[in-house]
DNA sequence: AAAATACACTAACTAACGTTAGCATTTAAG
DNA sequence: CTTAAATGCTAACGTTAGTTAGTGTATTTT
């Protein structure tokens, strides 16, 4: 069928994973097969292999170069010498900027995850674990300062990441706002609520 | 291997289909197996087919019982004559109610319908677009009536339909609160936000 | 008790999947 | 220009999947 054609900088790896998070989120990791992963690429399913060890290292390198770089900006932010409800809004913003931007990637890694297999299944585990609880210390360190209302962080940690995951369905929506009306309203909702 | 039990009320096809349920929930509907479904049944793989018609008429049943059953909540919350905040409040309760006890049913329905095929996929959409177009039209109205600031509207039923869809990691957790509570503290969150 | 229905079993089919082996061809290095 | 490495292809493998056919047994109906 022909090269796998690479745009200057990404390797042909980087392109089959590209691809590949593009597939997975509009089939799932489980329905999509690697024929049509090939099919995509412009290549034979077996030439694959030449670039990649098999259909699990693809979900594998998604879900931690989303986790890891998730993690990164959360060291970055707790740093910070700001208020908490500064430090929640900039990890809200940078949430929302990521799934507008690495959409396919993020949302693969968020919703196909379980089809890891172990070690990387128990660790990527672990790691959004370490990351929902850090995200709630923020929160009960805003509690504490009585910059937020006493509410269980958790909670509160669960409703923004699953409302940003959300934003799938504005992906698919036809008539839609920008992405920055978008963040706009998203964050004021959550720090604000709905009540005028 | 033996006959599959039933309680009283429930016929074998439900038994099944609540399994199923179960099933497709934990593993993704593409990564269940019928084999497997038979084992947790308590019969042979063969067997299932004298009681249903394939493995995508468990899905049509499990996406089509959760939707219709909101589509009925909405009609009669519509019909109530009070403020547009207590409708979307008594809305907002009725999901998280929802997928507290009925979990496993509306995770699945939420997360594998795209394994739907048509024509029932088409028509699940169509109603779940009809579905988050009126509860948008709740909230517009809360706007002209000043109960509610003015955000983007479809925004505003995105976030809260996909954080209430987060109750799958707080089903998941060890130490977690009561299920009035984690209500009460999504409704505070989401009506009056964090910001104290 | 006999007849009809509901339900379970074994065995097997076809299709699709991820992946490997072995060889050909293109690209890059010496 | 020759050689080595990278990358592609065809063919095929072993597995697993959903499902059907055909047959036997339990349950219900008459």
């Amino acid at each position: 069928m022909g090269r796998i054609k690479t745009e200057s900088n990404a390797s042909r790896k980087e392109v089959i994973i590209e691809k590949a998070a593009a597939l997975f989120k509009e089939k799932g990791f489980k329905a999509a097969s690697m024929r049509e992963l090939a099919d995509i690429v412009g290549v034979e399913a077996a030439s694959l292999y030449n670039h990649i060890k098999s259909k699990n290292e693809l979900l594998n390198i998604i879900c931690f170069d989303v986790a890891n770089r998730y993690m990164h900006k959360l060291d970055e932010i707790e740093a910070e010498k700001t208020t908490s409800i500064a430090k929640i809004e900039k990890l809200l913003r940078y949430h929302i900027e990521g799934m507008l931007n690495h959409f396919d990637e993020v949302y693969v890694s968020d919703r196909e995850w379980k089809h890891l297999d172990n070690p990387y299944l128990s660790n990527l585990q672990t790691q959004r674990r370490a990351y929902r609880k850090r995200f709630a210390a923020l929160i009960e360190e805003g509690i504490r300062r009585k910059e937020i209302k006493k509410i269980d962080a958790p909670t509160a940690v669960l409703i923004m990441l699953h409302a940003i995951s959300g934003i799938e369905s504005w992906h698919r929506s036809k008539q839609k706002i920008s992405g920055k009306e978008l963040e706009e309203n998203m964050v004021t909702i959550m720090i604000d609520g709905l009540r005028k």
